[in-house]
DNA sequence: TCTGGGGTCCTAGGACCC
DNA sequence: TCTGGGGTCCTAGGACCC
């Protein structure tokens, strides 16, 4: 443990652009192009490239809205390839691991990474942060800017700084700078931007005269915290240089596992419907089984298209508790159906569902009910089919293994759109590159 | 015709108990 | 007819993140 007293030096690296990056490393004839990645179904922008954000494409743009456009401006929307950019991902973050000892890196999300450079006080954090830089683009072709600070939120704070100001090229320590100096830079970022102000909150500020990130950083955080929230005097904090939020070197095990997606095509008949059900408790019990954890309620939900006045909307959800917590995709998949069940209504144009795993505990401290179900053979014999399962699927793709109908791989009708799919060129033999 | 998916934390308010 | 005060647990909803 270091004494409280040592500031810390806690870096963020941070994908650009990520998922237009990802395409770009097998595509180099993208490069410069106005690209965007779209969301599932090839519904709306997720991830835009600098080209086009500089043609104004916004953020969550429906794709259809813009095709037209797309063809005049020479913008390409490729469909979403997650199996490709969760294996860049790895790779980033390993390379990452280059710099830190494995306790000292935080990975915050499929794109971003904190590190913590406290224990290596005599290192030079500017030079360590275009180090950094090199080695990732090198090892994975991505592009990625740096930015240290005293806390996480000056870390991303720095990473903003270091996106937007080409005259850093794309390093920024806080760190390094005089009060006065990290003062001037706070005072050229509006308070949006702060990792923690929403639009909400964003707006409240505005009216209260915090239009800046030094006017937040101003703030007596012990008022902060009497007009807003104890989450937002933490921010204040932590922009003040105080580190109020933890390292999480290990993720924690999820508390609730969701798997939902919209359907290629509206589904009507409760036949239709429990075809996606079955996959997507498929998908979140394997999730559930990989952090050896077991669930003591499920929930199922279905949507209208919101968008169409001209329906009538049905939105239902509902939960259950079961009586013993469970792993078991099949007993799972039971009580989705059950619920399924009991919340359609027939006569509705459905365009999604979902399930939910709650009330999750590890496994092996799980409370069985007072009359077990099963003897314990038979328990065993359950464990190990569902070893089998996962790891089938593992190997020969999702849905090879399933439990009744959850759809063999192929013809659904409910299934993604993707029309714009790039192979997967990392993780799959038949896509590999060739180099002649 | 076509509008993403998956999480966390905090708070307020109700139910219930002593 | 009067109707206290404090505590816990749970849930729904809001706000935020990527």
């Amino acid at each position: 443990m270091k004494p409280p007293d040592v500031p810390r030096r806690i870096a963020l690296v941070d994908a650009n652009s990520f998922f237009c990056s990802c395409e770009r490393v097998f595509r180099p004839d993208l490069e410069r192009v106005p690209l965007v990645v779209l969301s599932n179904n090839d519904g709306c922008v997720v991830a835009r490239s600098a080209e086009s954000k500089a043609l104004g494409v916004p953020m969550g743009k429906p794709w259809f809205e813009l095709r037209e456009q797309a063809k005049q401006w020479g913008l390409v929307g490729m469909s979403s390839n997650y199996e490709l950019y969760g294996d860049l991902s790895r790779r980033f973050m390993s390379s990452l691991g280059c710099f830190v000892p494995p306790e000292d890196q935080e990975i915050y999300s499929i794109d971003e990474s904190f590190l913590d450079f406290t224990h290596q006080p005599h290192l030079d954090l500017t030079a360590t942060g275009h180090a950094i830089k090199q080695r990732v683009r090198q090892w994975t072709g991505l592009p990625v800017c740096v930015g240290f600070g005293a806390s996480k939120t000056q870390a991303k704070l720095a990473n903003h700084v270091a996106k937007k100001q080409p005259q850093w090229g794309g390093v920024c320590d806080l760190t390094a700078l005089t009060e006065q100096e990290r003062l001037g830079v706070m005072k050229g970022i509006e308070v949006r931007e702060v990792w923690g102000v929403g639009r909400r909150i964003a707006i409240q500020l505005m009216e209260r005269g915090v239009l800046t990130v030094a006017d937040l950083c101003a703030c007596d955080p012990k008022r902060i915290r009497e007009r807003f929230n104890v989450v937002l005097e933490r921010t204040v904090r932590e922009l003040q240089g105080e580190a109020c939020i933890d390292f999480e070197t290990t993720p924690p095990p999820k508390q609730q596992i969701i798997a939902s997606r919209s359907f290629g095509a509206p589904l009507y008949t409760l036949q239709d419907l429990a075809e996606p059900i079955r996959f997507h408790m498929a998908r979140a019990a394997e999730k559930l089984r990989r952090q050896a954890g077991s669930a003591c309620a499920v929930g199922v939900w279905l949507e209208t298209n919101r968008f169409r006045p001209q329906d009538v909307q049905h939105s239902p959800s509902r939960t259950v508790t079961m009586p013993e917590a469970s792993d078991d995709s099949a007993v799972l998949t039971a009580w989705a159906m059950s619920v399924l069940k009991a919340i359609y209504r027939p006569g509705h144009r459905y365009v999604k569902a979902g399930v939910m795993l709650l009330d999750i505990r590890e496994r092996h401290v799980a409370q069985g009910s007072l009359f077990d179900a099963l003897p314990p053979e038979q328990d065993l014999r359950r464990e190990t089919l569902m070893r089998v399962l996962d790891k089938a699927n593992g190997k020969w793709g999702r849905s090879t293994m399933g439990i009744g109908s959850a759809g063999i791989k192929g013809d659904r009708a409910w299934t993604m759109q993707r029309a714009n799919l790039s192979p997967a060129y990392s993780t799959s033999w038949r896509d590999l590159r060739e180099v002649t």
